[in-house]
RNA sequence: GGGAGAUUAGCUCAGUUGGUUCAGAGCACCUGCCUUACAAGCAGGGGGUCACUGGUUCGAGCCCAGUAUUUCCCA
């Protein structure tokens, strides 16, 4: 067979992508064996891959490839949300574009273009995650607008409805005047803005006096209803009881008294406008103020903005500024800098607006969803999110389910009269239709006296059921998959959506399964450029993770993302990571193709020195691999990665492969062979679920595989025990290695000449040792002394002490200085263990394993002393 | 304004209940090598007052208090 001097990853990747495709590796189906599950975090149906979808998306390929070798039921489902404020706003820019306006569409013809969009973009996503080798069970992708799920949300939402958990409300909300719709709280973003504070004077009724009040929206003032003041403010006894009369519109308002307000603020004077400010309107209910709505929906003022009406509010403010200044009630206009909250999506100034909405009661929900990660049942990694997913939960307010727009899942009421509370809540027309009957006892209502409420639900009331409604658990409590699947393992997702997403698939988790959706949670950092700005499609500063994958191949990409990304911590992308991946990938290719090249001859017996290489590298393999397991218990995949990068590189390839390596063009023995060849094997197992598609390669390179024997479901080594002595006492060969290359590189020696060496063997290494030592060493003749030698280079390792003899003189004086220096630094060690020791408090104090190692040290320190004291000795 | 983190080498980060030679890793950098698997490489090397100030302790990168800088979340 012949192997490529280069390895491409671009054609090796879609092959075994396919192979295992063909192969059905991805599909799960319940079976006997320990399920390992894992739902996707559902992209947006009409997204494309960003790095942050690569960086979460290679953590759960990690996390399902492991358990798959590791003989688990691995199952990750695929699948996408609808996104409804997203995906509704780009159809609306788009039929913008062909010169549609969605106001002259109906809710049908609209729902059409948006399922054409859709199909057009859907899914696209889902093949890019193909190319990051994703092992998905594609035959399971979901949509959560999906039949299945779509009658999941609905069953829902009618059994909260009939818990009596979701109730219609009037509150206010943040209105998008732009979008016309309802934002969440998360969805608003507060942004400093240098505004102006407004000194505005009110006529007290029936006097010539006036107030003052002080705002920053002066063309409220015609939505105001009350004055309020502070009841202990000495400077207002006077209004107590009195009212006010509104400038321009010329109303009579209460001067109301509450200690909300404060005094140090403004004037002290609070002008209460409940319909458009939430803390006005919680005054008002409080005080039973009138509520006057000055706004349409796209924020130009209605009839009660007198003659605004029509004009948009921030015209209205300029224009109401002026007239109140010609009238003489403006006393004086301030800089003030205050913040301002706008429309994460459309970047519109936020009206806060009274709006009947729909909201599920949070409080009681949220318990067991509370206590069951306070209590560690459900894990966050890191830990510390612990504490803003408390403080959230505990002051936890009700979800406004509603949202103001056509895409997603419609609102399954009905209303049969126009009262607020005549409507009901059903599967279907028909059944609503049963339902109002009974409800309003007249037999007479038709279908056509139903409406649906045309509000469709937040896309989160869909995926806040995800690990569920994949397994269709809702609709079929009680079905083979839901039992055997749930709860799910892992769930791999961004910090920034634990509100959203996370608390509330908890929740959903207890209410519907009794049970928590997931045992850990992994939050990813977010990623972000060099400058630590987060990379995003707006400023351009992501790059295209598809050119990132040609360039530097999937398994490069995943590396490199992998490699600088501790669970919860961002990650400043660089390119150059995956550089460092490609390099990863070309250097193991390079091992395989020097030992796929070596002769095997069965004749010639093992070298002494390959024997000891390779009980060595299996020694360090297990205790490497036991350190990744830990990495993995904590969910630390950068450490685990990194252990087994510097496993393969430095290990493997760096010593072993160095110490078997047969004389060029000669044989090596069957045993090393055969050995190496299975630990090169072991290697790829370990490394699979990190570097999928190289691993596969070579794995199936090495031997004929049946599809049985393919290395994606190959059997994962497990933790043993290893020989520590024989690490530690190769530590000590490196050292010596690395003291005779020193010495050939001080002087010059070329690695080519070989040289003899000789030992002081104070510390009894074993003589098994000194083959590898000659042959890493180039040594001719390796002499073990009993006293120092003259005219030669020395070093020393512990205390044990090594000398090159060689041509020519030595220079006493450097070797001298060298010597005394190693005395002076290891006596000062000396010094600083014993003063411990002889500390009382210390000897008392200390742990009894502490003070061995003390002791331990001291004696180490004291042997080496000697070695370095008989040196100096011989020489002078 | 409230809350939670963070601050260790040029960069990104480890550093487990305070106790080994604990001041580390990877990358970057410097030096020497085109040694027949790999220059995407090999061998070697330099580099940090652990943000600052105090405290607790036999002992502090780690614990406590304050200060500075900074990130995120919430209002």
């Amino acid at each position: 067979m012949q192997i490529p001097a280069k390895y491409s990853a671009s054609s090796v990747e879609s092959k075994w992508y396919n192979y295992w495709l063909e192969n059905n590796y991805f599909h799960s189906i319940p079976d006997h064996r320990e399920p390992y599950t894992i739902v996707i975090p559902p992209p947006n149906v009409t997204g494309v891959l960003h790095m942050g979808h690569m960086l979460n998306n290679t953590i759960q390929d990690v996390l399902i490839r492991r358990a798959r070798l590791q003989g688990k039921n691995a199952c990750w489902v695929p699948g996408t949300d609808h996104a409804s404020i997203a995906t509704e706003a780009k159809v609306v820019a788009k039929l913008k574009a062909d010169g549609i306006d969605k106001a002259d569409l109906t809710r049908e013809e609209f729902l059409k273009h948006a399922w054409a969009w859709t199909h057009d973009h859907g899914g696209i996503i889902l093949e890019q995650l193909k190319k990051l080798g994703a092992s998905c069970d594609w035959d399971r992708t979901k949509f959560t607008l999906d039949d299945d799920l779509s009658e999941s949300v609905t069953k829902v939402f009618i059994d909260l409805y009939e818990k009596n958990l979701i109730y219609r409300g009037y509150r206010m909300v943040n209105w998008d005047p732009e979008a016309k719709t309802t934002l969440s709280d998360e969805e608003v973003i507060y942004e400093e803005i240098q505004g102006k504070l407004y000194y505005i004077k009110y006529q007290i009724e029936g006097t010539n006096d006036a107030l003052t009040i002080a705002t920053t929206r002066p063309e409220t003032i015609l939505g105001d209803t009350a004055i309020c003041i502070n009841p202990n403010d000495e400077r207002f006894f006077h209004l107590k009881g009195k009212k006010a009369i509104v400038p321009i519109a010329g109303r009579v308002i209460p001067i109301i008294e509450d200690d909300y307000v404060d005094v140090e603020f403004g004037t002290g004077c609070l002008k209460v406008t409940p319909a458009h400010d939430p803390n006005d309107k919680t005054l008002g209910e409080k005080h039973n103020l009138e509520i006057i709505d000055i706004f349409n929906d796209n924020a130009t003022l209605n009839s009660f903005g007198l003659h605004y009406n029509g004009k948009d509010r921030f015209v209205v403010r300029k224009e109401i500024v002026e007239e109140l200044e010609s009238l003489g009630h403006i006393q004086k206009i301030e800089p003030y800098l205050h913040k301002v909250g706008t429309s994460e999506r459309t970047n519109a100034v936020i009206e806060p607006k009274i709006s009947a909405q729909w909201f599920l009661k949070m409080k009681d929900l949220a318990k067991p969803a509370l206590d069951n990660v306070m209590n560690n049942n459900i894990q966050f990694h890191p830990a510390k999110f612990k504490n803003s997913y408390r403080y959230w939960m505990e002051n936890v307010r009700d979800w406004n389910i509603s949202r103001q727009l056509w895409w997603g899942h419609q609102i399954p009421a009905y209303f049969y009269s126009e009262g607020v509370e005549d409507f009901v809540v059903a599967m279907s027309k028909e059944e609503a239709l049963e339902k109002a009957r009974q409800k309003t006892k007249n037999l007479e209502l038709t279908l056509d006296d139903l409406t649906q409420d045309p509000d469709a639900l937040d896309t989160w009331f869909s995926s806040w059921l995800w690990p569920i409604s994949v397994f269709n658990g809702i609709n079929e409590p009680n079905n083979n998959e839901i039992n055997y699947y749930y709860p799910t393992n892992d769930l791999v997702t961004a910090p920034e959506i634990m509100f959203f997403w996370v608390a509330r698939m908890i929740i959903a988790g207890y209410e519907y399964r009794g049970e928590l959706p997931f045992k850990n949670v992994y939050y990813t950092g977010i990623v972000r450029d060099k400058l630590g700005r987060k990379m995003s499609k707006s400023l351009g500063n992501s790059p295209d993770p598809i050119k990132l994958m040609d360039e530097y191949g999937a398994d490069g990409v995943r590396v490199g993302m992998l490699m600088c990304s501790p669970a919860g911590n961002d990650l400043p992308f660089d390119e150059s990571l995956c550089g460092q991946g490609k390099a990863f990938a070309n250097k193991i290719w390079n091992a395989f193709r020097l030992v796929k090249g070596w002769e095997v001859d069965a004749s010639i017996p093992q070298p002494i020195a390959s024997q000891v290489a390779i009980d060595w590298f299996d020694a360090k393999f297990k205790q490497t691999f036991s350190e990744i397991e830990d990495h993995f218990s904590k969910y630390r995949l950068n450490d685990a990665l990194m252990a087994i990068y510097k496993l393969i590189w430095d290990d493997f390839c760096s010593w072993l492969l160095e110490m078997i390596k047969p004389a060029y063009q000669q044989p090596i023995d069957s045993k090393t062979f055969k050995s190496v060849i299975e630990l090169f094997e072991n290697n790829l197992k370990i490394l699979h679920p990190f570097m999928p598609f190289l691993t596969e390669e070579i794995w199936q390179y090495i031997a004929k595989r049946t599809p049985e024997e393919a290395l994606i479901i190959a059997k994962y080594p497990k933790v043993e025990t290893f020989n520590e002595k024989l690490i530690s006492d190769f530590e000590m060969v490196k050292e010596v290695v690395s003291g005779i290359r020193n010495i050939r590189k001080e002087k010059n020696i070329s690695f080519k000449d070989q040289i003899e060496f000789s030992v002081l063997n104070n510390e009894n290494l074993a003589s098994v040792y000194d083959s590898v030592i000659m042959k890493l060493g180039n040594i001719s003749k390796l002499e073990t002394v009993s006293d120092s030698v003259d005219g030669a280079l020395s070093f020393r390792v512990n205390s044990n002490e090594y000398f090159i003899p060689i041509s020519g003189a030595i220079d006493i004086e450097e070797e001298i200085k060298k010597i005394m220096e190693e005395l002076k630094y290891t006596e000062g060690f000396l010094k600083s263990v014993q003063s411990k020791l002889s500390n009382e408090r210390f000897v008392n104090n200390a742990p009894a394993q502490v003070i061995e190692n003390e002791r331990n040290k001291e004696a180490d320190a004291l042997a080496k002393i000697e070695t370095l004291k008989s040196s100096l000795a011989s020489m002078q």
